[in-house]
Formats: structure tokens, C-alpha cells, sequence
DNA sequence: TTATTAATGCAACTTAGTTGCAAAAATAGA
DNA sequence: TCTATTTTTGCAACTAAGTTGCATTAATAA
């Protein structure tokens, strides 16, 4: 597959990123798309989103997919480093401004790290 | 469910685990005890050893179980606070002796962390 | 021994995600 | 334009991890 389209499809979900702070799962957005598109799109599309730097996915406490807006990756560069945040309660997912250091572990090369944080968020505590 | 029984499967689960210093994933196990016991038991007493504070669990890089013994834990307090490290060329997946520091998040209650690394493990350096 | 409780096996189910392939849509070339 | 080629999409079938309900077995207590 050389030269890539930009459709439709792929237009409904970068609109979706693009109105949404919070990180969205996989599941939400078959969902959400499931008048418009085929799971299996949404799919295609949101690694496609990836490989281009438009999103970063990361795995959330249940082990699915989630995927978030990027700030400034490109398909080259990929050099958001944060943890997570997913409320216990409502479930919503955030990206958190905080710069995420790699440890260094002797004998070991690191290629990537992933954190989540798990609690309540704002509107929870209450 | 009242008093738990010390059987011959959950001894098995316990053993495998005392003579392993890595992490072990339930899709392991399972294969691992085929022979010995069902899927769903294999499953159940995991469940009952991260209760019992004697493993703990995380996901590993696709988001399936993992466990690994427990140092000081408790059935009342898990205190284990620690990366995981998963090695992407032969899976390995070991616990890291690394405090791991919760961050503060203003305006969220973090219950817990959690912190996987993925890289090439000493043997998959060379 | 008999009653009670806990553990296990098994089959069926659920759910997130993937695959193969055919059809449709977009683009390029003549 | 008409046609060939490439890319995208839909669909159905599949995979794999984990769960559930329920009947059976094993252990313990009365
Ligand atoms: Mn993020
Ligand atoms: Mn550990
Ligand atoms: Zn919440
Ligand atoms: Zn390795």
C-alpha cells in the first residue's frame, strides 16, 4: 500500500479527536462510528492515526486500547512521554502534563514506558 | 465462600511460583497446568493468591495478566509499588527493584500506579 | 455415616481485536 | 472520457483471553 487517501472515514475520527480533550478507547469509537463505519475501519484507521503521529494509543487498566490526541509527534518522531489517568468510577481517561522519566535498569535497554494512574478524577471525588 | 482449602492445585500455583523469579502470564500457566487442572481453576486460584496478598498482577504489553510473587504483601496490604519490565524480543517480564513514586495530580485521588518498561532484556542485548 | 461446604471440570459464552477476500471508491493514464 | 490500477471499506468468519452457570467431586464437620 503506497500512496494513503484521505477519506471520509478517516476525516470522522480525526473531527472526533480534534473535539475531544479526553483520551477515547477503541470500543467507544466503534461505537460511536458504528452508523458510519465498520469496526473494522475504525481499526485500520486508528493505527494508520498512529503510525502518522496524529495519536498515540496506550492500554488502559482493563488492557484495551485507548488513544489520545498527540501534542507534537510526528510519524518520525513520536516523543510524547506521559502517564495516564483513568477514573475508577466513570471511567474517563486523560493524558497528564507531566514529563514521564525512563528509569535505567543495568543490562537492560529500555525502548519505551508506559505509566497509569487509576483513582477518582475531579468529578468523582465529590 | 467461607474457609479456604489448601489443595493440591493451589499448591501447584504456589510452587511454580516459588521456584520462578520471573513474572509468569495466566496464558502461560494455564498452558504450563493443562494437564493438571482446568482453565477456569487455574484462573480462580491466581485470583485467590492476589487476594491472599501472595502475587501480585499487571498487564503486560498487550494487555493480558501477569503475575509474580509478592515480597512483604499481606491479604490486608499490598505494598508492592514497582515497575515491570518486558523484554519484546522473548517476553520475558521481570519485577524491577525500583521504588516507584506516585505522582501527585491536583484535583484527583490516585489509588494506584502502575508502570511497565519494554526493551531488550540482557540475553536478547547481544 | 451423613450433611454441609468448598473446589473443580466442563461447556458454553463474551468480548476485543484480527484476517481474508470481495466490492466499492478514488486516482491515474491513455 | 473510458479503462486500468491502487487504495479503502464492509462483511463474515475467526481468534484468543477470560468469564459464567451449573453439575460433580472432594474435603470437612456434625
Ligand atoms: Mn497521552
Ligand atoms: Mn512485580
Ligand atoms: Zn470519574
Ligand atoms: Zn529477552
Amino acid at each position: 500500500m503506497g500512496i494513503k487517501r484521505k477519506t471520509k472515514s478517516l476525516n470522522s475520527l480525526l473531527e472526533i479527536f480534534e473535539q475531544s480533550d479526553e483520551a477515547l478507547s477503541a470500543i467507544d469509537l466503534v461505537e460511536r462510528l458504528n452508523s458510519k463505519m465498520n469496526k473494522t475501519t475504525v481499526y485500520r484507521i486508528l493505527e494508520r492515526l498512529v503510525d502518522e503521529g496524529v495519536i498515540h494509543a496506550f492500554k488502559g487498566k482493563e488492557g484495551v486500547q485507548w488513544y489520545a490526541r498527540c501534542k507534537d509527534c510526528t510519524a518520525s518522531n513520536h516523543t510524547d512521554l506521559h502517564p495516564h489517568f483513568q477514573c475508577r468510577d466513570c471511567g474517563k481517561t486523560e493524558c497528564l502534563d507531566l514529563q514521564l522519566s525512563m528509569p535505567k535498569v543495568s543490562n537492560h535497554r529500555i525502548d519505551s514506558a508506559e505509566m497509569l494512574l487509576v483513582g477518582q478524577c475531579e468529578d468523582c471525588l465529590a
